[in-house]
DNA sequence: AACAGTTGCGCG
DNA sequence: AAAGCGCGCAACTGTT
């Protein structure tokens, strides 16, 4: 266990497997790299931290690698939730440790600069405590929890895997993804026209504004400011009542064509332009930020630099360093295969047999086409009622009823207030006063019926809530097995010391196969030419990996689509 | 001028 | 409010 110490230092305690201290050092932090790659290399122990993006940050830039750790943060967030454990007394009580994840840079953790905050207002401290006392005790209270929780072992995984998970993020970040910004700015150029000067709109853009305008007969009219181009809009005759691209589709207008080809291009200018490449990618690497955890679901957030929401169109930028291959993999279908695992849907997971799920589902004769297989199998996980969706969902129920009763247990524990839970024990946070408070109005005898109409909504609204979350949370376990699976499988494999360094991807990585990107269910490693094969077998093996952890011998399959290639362009 | 809230759209 | 889950971000609007 790491924490720093009253003078400034830094404390690295032994543990013995009750948590009982067996050893002490204390160190110099400019003196933690050397030590911790000594243990490291010596017995790979678990580090217990406060946080890993504020120990591992350090770390990395000075090379050393850790292959486990217990981040407490996180894993007081899920234990203080979750169902597994009944009394969380404890938990709920150091509230000091509901906190934002440490900062990303390279930088030493420091307690002193965290603040106490004296308000009784339940404002949280902006890091957790990161001094070694206090890491002791919360993890005293962790302990504890897990042992006297209804399934420590599955607890176990779950906090293994997310810490494992935190610590794929930091590495993923550090490293970056090896980005083509020429081919970028050909993509912006070729989209937009050439780089505005700093004031203007792309030239491409303008063209197109001018033309929306033309065909309106409105020279004055925005088209970047929603409620100003919806008057405009409707004084050219057009009856809308957005300006959402779905809407716009369905309308006949001159104005339209241009308009939606316009909101495009601002889409790209905006949020993946110029300004963007400034400001996110460095020596040909993209450096996003990861938030592992950062979903309620257990799903990662990222914070800056949008590394979710990458657009597909961008792809081609992604690019391997000279002499290097990208392995891009990503799952079919996840989330209903993780749901079929879940369930013990025997049906279902036969239907996912092959590699698309969608396809199985049509070979069973319940639905016509792959696209009502994908429509029916969407509303089943996301709740729709009506439509064409939730018009296939009841034909899914007739042949899947096994996972069918899965999702719609959860959702009928939602719709009464309820918390329900992932495969390892990820809980839901119940709803608040205000839900609570609707309900209540809405079952006296006074209720009138627009009140009961809002309260069965917002019940509704709840039950596809965790509906959802038993399914989206799963599923995100799998991967957080996968990755963590994945990183040892990679750091384990022999250095290329004659490949060609990648550049900027840091000494921690320089001559060996590393993931560079993840997204809810897909993973792109960076390897050296000659380790690719190699890297996408360890990509595959660790996804049956993931598979037995989590479901043992289920008979479910998670079949990856695995590329290798310079780029990451798919299709 | 700074802030919160809304809209729209990118991703799974 | 698209028929239905989970996000982040930029730009704009309206308030302070």
């Amino acid at each position: 266990m790491l924490g720093n110490t009253a003078d400034k230092r830094v404390a690295a305690v032994t543990l013995n497997g009750l948590g009982d201290p067996i050893d002490r050092v204390d160190l110099d932090a400019e003196a933690l790299p050397e030590f911790v790659a000594a243990q490291e290399s010596a017995a790979h122990p678990r580090w217990v931290w406060s946080d890993a993006p504020s120990w591992y940050s350090p770390l990395l830039a000075a090379g050393v690698t850790v292959d486990r750790c217990h981040d407490l943060r996180l894993c007081h967030a899920i234990l203080r939730h979750t169902e597994l454990v009944t009394d969380r007394t404890a938990l709920v009580e150091a509230a000091r440790w509901d906190a934002a994840p440490g900062a990303v840079e390279p930088k030493a953790p420091d307690s002193s600069a965290l603040f106490e905050i004296e308000d009784d207002t339940e404002r949280i401290a902006a890091e957790v405590p990161h001094d070694i006392d206090e890491a002791r005790r919360e993890f005293e209270r962790q302990r504890t929890a897990i042992a006297a929780s209804s399934d420590p072992g599955r607890l176990q995984l779950l906090l293994a895997a997310e810490s494992a998970g935190a610590l794929a993020g930091v590495e993923m970040g550090a490293a970056g993804v090896p980005w083509d910004e020429e081919e970028h700015g050909r993509i912006l150029t070729e989209t937009l026209g050439r780089r505005p000067s700093p004031g203007q709109k792309p030239v491409k853009m303008v063209e197109l504004a001018d033309a929306v305008r033309d065909a309106l007969g409105d020279p004055d009219a925005s088209l970047d400011s929603p409620p100003k181009l919806l008057r405009s809009l409707r004084r050219a005759g057009i009856s809308v009542d957005s300006t959402s691209r779905w809407e716009l589709e369905d309308q006949q207008h001159p104005a339209i064509e241009p308009l939606l080809k316009y909101k495009r291009l601002a889409r790209l200018y905006s949020a993946n332009g110029w300004a963007w490449l400034d400001e996110w990618v460095r020596d040909g690497r993209y450096h996003p930020v990861y938030v592992p955890g950062g979903v309620v679901t257990g799903r990662w957030a990222s914070s800056g630099g949008g590394a979710l929401q990458l657009p597909r169109a961008l792809r081609p930028a992604l690019r391997a360093d000279p002499g290097w291959m990208l392995v891009s993999a990503d799952v079919a279908q996840l989330e209903p295969r993780v749901l079929a695992a879940m369930a013990g849907d025997t049906a279902m997971a036969a239907a996912g047999r092959g590699t698309d799920l969608y396809s199985g589902i049509v070979e069973s004769g319940v639905v016509a086409t792959r696209q009502d297989a994908k429509l029916a199998v969407l509303g089943a996980l996301y709740g729709s009622t009506t439509g064409d969706s939730g018009r296939l969902v009841p034909q899914l129920r007739r042949i899947f009823p096994s996972a069918m009763a899965v999702v719609d247990r959860a959702a009928a524990t939602g719709e009464q207030g309820g918390v329900v839970s992932t495969w390892l024990g990820r809980s839901s946070q119940p709803p608040g006063d205000e839900w609570r408070g609707v309900q209540a109005r809405a079952s006296q005898p006074t209720a009138s019926s627009a009140e009961e109409r809002r309260a069965r909504s917002s019940a509704r609204s709840q039950g596809r809530f965790t509906r959802n979350f038993v399914v989206q949370g799963t599923a995100a376990e799998w991967a957080l097995a996968w990755i963590a699976d994945l990183r040892l499988r990679l750091a384990r494999m022999e250095p290329a010391r004659d490949a060609r360094p990648a550049r900027a991807s840091g000494h921690a990585f320089e001559h060996r196969p590393h993931l560079v990107f993840f997204l809810h269910d897909e993973v792109i490693v960076h390897a050296p030419a000659e380790q690719a094969e190699d890297a996408a077998e360890a990509v595959r093996a660790s996804a049956v990996a993931a598979g037995r952890l989590l479901f043992g011998d289920a008979p479910v399959d998670f079949p990856l689509d695995v590329q290798i290639a310079e780029r990451a362009v798919k299709e």
